[in-house]
DNA sequence: GGGTGTTTTCGCCTGTTGGTCGAAAACAGG
DNA sequence: CCTGTTTTCGACCAACAGGCGAAAACACCC
């Protein structure tokens, strides 16, 4: 009685390319929608949940082990959002780190969050939830290091918030910031300079490429457990 | 081709009930897992998305009006989470202000989040999430309006904001870091003492029944841009 | 080899926020 | 009128983020 639903799952994987924040796109061969461009993905399988499942669908199109991030964004279930079939799909956010470029299939590209090309279904507004949930783990989480190299220096990574933020950051205190929370670490080394000069800058590496998030948004803390600000 | 798959929705409501944090839950009388407490939900209809249908399923179990905020947590979709039948649940937390007490079904009742009766399939783990979530955005957002009154007193809310996070919460703290957010607004009222006495308490409301993020958490800001800090 | 330009790094200052504490205010009851 | 209770308010302090400028460390050119 219920009727036959079907469920896919769907991923909007971002990197940071060229300064600008991209996403991963395919462009359709067949109807409906066909020439559009659709986030990768595809139906639930029998014996995976959908985690399972949209790395299973990701490995179709490009090598997995660049994918450092995923997570869930939400379900898009709206009756007529596939037209024909009922579809419910269950979106995820993926990031890739900014130094690798994996192979990918001829009918997929990297595409600017600010120019989508023409997208299928509702594929652009969860392109959009991907990056407005970016947006806001940036601030309050380690997340940066799902975007960043293994190491790098403070103004890669102040270029890397910058596309991904979309407004300016200054690297002081971005710097500042994040090894207050105890997150950045230095390694000693330092990068060669440009071709203009300038001081050479010191290389730094996340202490952690696991998601943590920040107690600072942890407001209304309990008494007497302060933070200890960076071991 | 894809194994036939259901799409049902769970609800966790919450509220706090005599000090302490309280979901909605009620017992199954049929199997599997009869005489287990459940959530409330079901399968979801054909004309609608997740969130129309699980305000059509709560429905069923309490009066809507009562229920003053849902979102959406997430996906739930181990391949044999309910046995027999290849289900996806999408699970919703629901809040409800303490000042309400919907009728529910006889099946149905209310049980501290601490110590849960026997729950069905995974359940359990659903409420956790939701306690999860409610304890987080208490601490970032305002989302206390949708566990308290229309009009309260500081001590009162204070105490919700204690059952809801489990932890002591200072009063004067309470009241000065919400009100610098802009989201508590004195009504100019005062409230009758208490039978031992006491100053009598001002009454108070928040500002806005809609959920909004504190930009305190916007780390990393544009430069220039301060908070208003509650025009 | 010294000056110039560039890039990075570091320290200082400031405004805001949240946590703590204690005093004062406002009530009931004896 | 005195005591006990509850609420409210102000003062203080530590931590934190943003802004700014000086100093450090390099390349290039004359």
């Amino acid at each position: 009685m219920p009727a036959a639903t079907g469920h896919e799952v769907l991923a909007a994987v971002l990197q940071v390319r060229a300064d600008e924040l991209q996403v991963l796109l395919w462009q359709r061969g067949m109807d409906p929608d066909r020439g559009r461009w659709a986030l990768p993905g595809g139906a639930l399988g029998a014996d995976e949940d959908v985690e399972e499942s949209v790395r299973r669908q990701l490995a179709e199109k490009v090598d997995v082990r660049g994918v450092t991030h995923v997570e869930q964004l939400g379900v898009f279930s709206a009756p007529h959002r596939v037209p024909g079939v009922r579809l419910v799909a269950t979106a995820f956010l993926g990031l890739v780190p900014s130094d690798v470029d994996p192979a990918v299939p001829p009918d997929t590209a990297w595409h600017p969050v600010d120019r989508l090309p023409a997208t299928a279904f509702d594929h652009a507004e969860i392109v959009e939830d991907a990056r407005e949930r970016l947006r806001a783990k940036l601030s309050y989480t380690n997340l940066g290091f799902a975007l960043a190299p293994r190491e790098f220096t403070v103004s890669a990574l102040r270029d890397l918030y910058v596309a991904a933020l979309g407004h300016p950051v200054s690297a002081t205190n971005l710097q500042r910031v994040l090894t207050r929370r105890g997150v950045l670490a230095a390694t000693g080394e330092t990068a060669a300079p440009g071709p203009a000069g300038g001081r050479p800058a010191a290389v730094f590496r996340f202490t952690e490429r696991a998601l943590r998030v920040t107690d600072a948004s942890a407001v209304l803390r309990p008494p007497g457990v302060r933070d200890s600000a960076g071991e």
